[in-house]
DNA sequence: CGCGACCTGCAT
DNA sequence: ATGCAGGTCGCG
């Protein structure tokens, strides 16, 4: 479900509200969860404050006065949900960060398979630009691609070269860059690098605009009217007319127009 | 590389 | 009952 938008659209949220806040008390709700996050690292959360919230590509970062660090990775079906004192949590209720004014961040994650870490000091920097960040750019991406004989859609999601590229924008990319998925990540030149950084800012940009949440079920599959691929199987395409086709790559269904998206 | 694991809910 | 899901890791 989160894709780099959704995530950044929910540190937003949480930025908000956490900021300069001390977190009172922490709990957890789930047993996956408290293997991740076992009692006495819970337990050293209380009385720490928030100093500033961040991402690189879908991992986020609650920094704390001490100096220490909150990692937060959605996974697939991860979202904070906000509570206010009195409002009931959320069906799927994982983690709830208790926060002195009375707000409550609440995790919440169906598949409880999102990863909370508590890290004594920050994380190193990496060097891979995050894919909403200006300094991804043709340069970086060329590079980045050049090395690889996996298949392009491969190389996106792979988090150092694309970092925060999900399987949802790599397909959406390669449409509207007019690349076929399969193609050899080095066998792309340099005018379809353009076109493909071109492609990924754009989606990227509209999900994050939109602030739509996919999901596969229920009322707001019409949500999906705003991908030009994605979960469209054998409908047409918007560019040309040919039936949309799903093929497993990588491991992940992509989808692709075999006509507009040749090899 | 592809695949299972990690988890649960939903459609078929 | 089966299979599938927007992510990532670690294995062979």
């Amino acid at each position: 479900m989160p894709e780099l938008p959704e995530v950044e659209t929910a540190v937003r949220r949480i930025r908000r509200l956490a900021a300069g806040r001390t977190i009172t008390s922490v709990r957890v709700l789930h047993p996956a969860y408290r293997r991740r996050l076992p009692r006495a690292a819970a337990r050293a959360l209380a009385g720490d404050r928030v100093t500033a919230v961040s991402r690189y590509a879908k991992t986020q970062s609650i920094h704390l006065t001490s100096g220490r660090l909150l990692e937060v990775q959605f996974r697939m079906t991860g979202d904070w949900v906000a509570c206010r004192s009195g409002d009931v949590f959320p069906p799927h209720a994982r983690l709830a960060l208790m926060l002195d004014d009375g707000v409550a961040l609440v995790l919440d994650d169906p598949r409880a398979l999102a990863v909370v870490r508590l890290h004594e000091a920050p994380a190193p920097v990496t060097s891979a630009p995050d894919a909403l960040s200006p300094s991804f750019d043709e340069d970086w991406l060329a590079s980045a691609l050049a090395s690889r004989r996996a298949a392009v859609k491969a190389a996106l999601l792979d988090q150092r070269v694309a970092p925060g590229v999900g399987n949802i924008y790599a397909s959406e990319a390669l449409w509207h860059a007019g690349i076929n998925p399969r193609t050899p990540a080095r066998g792309i030149g340099r005018i379809r690098v353009a076109r493909l950084v071109a492609a990924l800012r754009l989606v990227l940009r509209r999900g994050l605009r939109t602030g739509v949440r996919y999901y596969r079920t229920g009322s707001a599959r019409t949500a999906t009217s705003r991908f030009a691929v994605y979960d469209r199987e054998g409908e047409s395409c918007v560019r040309c007319g040919a039936p949309i086709r799903r093929i497993v790559l990588a491991g992940r269904g992509t989808y692709f127009c075999p006509r507009c998206q040749r090899r």
